[in-house]
DNA sequence: CGGGAAGTTGACACTCCTCAATCCCAGTGG
DNA sequence: CCACTGGGATTGAGGAGTGTCAACTTCCCG
């Protein structure tokens, strides 16, 4: 069940055995969620964090007008709100954007953690930075990237993250989101989603269809989204 | 010297005498910088953490095109690249806007803490968690936001963030950045953020003049920027 | 006195948004 | 078996917001 989750720290930390039981006895239940079901809302105080083993999680805020923001998208192996542990309550919701299998982990046990194995710590407190990477990351396509440049990006850095827990067929991979979930992604609407994504298809680059992505020629698209993974820290050493 | 920096702590965290010795002792050295003054390349491994108590400083990325997006702006108080302690090397540039002091803390000195202070390492872990809601927010101003209320939301965080060091006096405060840095900032460019600012000053809701804020109308202010203080975390509680 | 950086303003272009219609397809119920 | 429904994808036409380019001003500083 956690393999997933191992396989993330794996990619860039060095994992004892001892680290391993540590975190296997840390869980505390497991549980399903539908499809667009808000698992968490803002403000509400929190008392355990909330790791993701199947499914696709967003991190998202509503405006005023009714529009909405993703501002992470999270695959399984992540923890979708670690962050929660030292900030008690989130300034953003958590819903499902597929249906989900996820694990909790009670904040008890983290701050046990925090107390008994300073390795672990660091390496979760690392997993939060990861986090904040992805967030600048986003700001830059956010702020400065063309429609065509952020989709781009963002299918370059999901196929990374999918490919680090085997989740990746080839050049493709299972991404069930609809354009307008992309849209919540890339600061687009759904209707320039799509015309972006037939420009992209067009220029055999890449083809988002039927939930699912297929990367036709992996150089044309990284360029596109001037895709570096350097974000992303993918190297395994001691943290 | 350190004073900002326990100001910041302070104000979300429980802070003991014992701590704050125990972070006196972490400091290395002080040093100056400059005005436009690159601290910190991205990719060069890196063995200290930069405070700064003095003056601003950003992270920033530039993109091929010569565009430069800042993904967060740093004021007196705040560690720059705590980041740095798990990450090892960064992802972005770390630029001062203005004429700079800063303190130094080695890497080896914040692994002590982690191994002797859990307290203090859940502090600053959250610390680093408060920064990731920041770039959060700002993910959500340059998705989905007017320049208007961009230029809104980043004037009433700064406003917030220089209050609780003490940088403020009434309704305004020092912000010499130029309208090519908030343009940076906020994903406009210097001639549409000029425009903006006018009609910001010409609503008599804030004035940006001579490197400095002043808000005449903080209710208005917070409105057109949807500004709500909640990701800031400003609750004093143990962490 | 000259030069350069920052601010200001105008004219025009372009990307992306808005609104709306149509299509497609899976699920549902008669 | 098939009409009906609803969500998502697709396409077109027109508009709004922001970018681009360029000129000019102001001010600081050497």
């Amino acid at each position: 069940m956690l393999e997933r989750h191992f396989a993330k720290l794996r990619a860039r930390n060095v994992l004892s055995p001892d680290d391993e039981q540590t975190i296997r006895t840390a869980i505390g239940e497991y549980r399903e969620h539908p499809a667009d079901h808000v698992l968490i809302n803002p403000g509400v105080e929190l008392t355990h964090s909330t790791l993701l083993l199947d499914g696709i999680l967003c991190r998202y805020r509503d405006l005023r007008n009714g529009q909405r923001q993703i501002t992470e998208l999270h695959v399984a192996g992540d923890f979708a709100d670690l962050h929660s542990f030292t900030l008690k309550h989130l300034d953003h919701s958590i819903m499902s954007l597929t249906p989900c299998r996820v694990a909790t982990v009670p904040h008890d046990r983290l701050t046990e953690i925090t107390r008994q194995s300073p390795h672990l710590t660091r390496l979760y407190w690392f997993s939060t930075n990861l986090d904040a990477a992805i967030h600048r990351e986003w700001e830059i396509s956010l702020g400065r990237r063309s429609a065509r440049a952020k989709l781009a990006a963002l299918i370059c850095e999901l196929f990374v993250r999918f490919e680090i827990v085997g989740l990746t067929q080839g050049l493709s991979y299972e991404l069930p989101l609809t354009q307008t979930d992309l849209g919540d992604c890339t600061g687009l609407t759904n209707v320039h989603v799509n015309r972006t994504l037939k420009e992209l298809r067009d220029s055999e680059i890449v083809i988002f269809q039927d939930g699912k992505v297929t990367i036709l020629d992996w150089a044309a698209l990284t360029h596109a989204g001037e895709f570096d993974p350097a974000y992303l820290y993918l190297e395994k050493r001691d943290r």
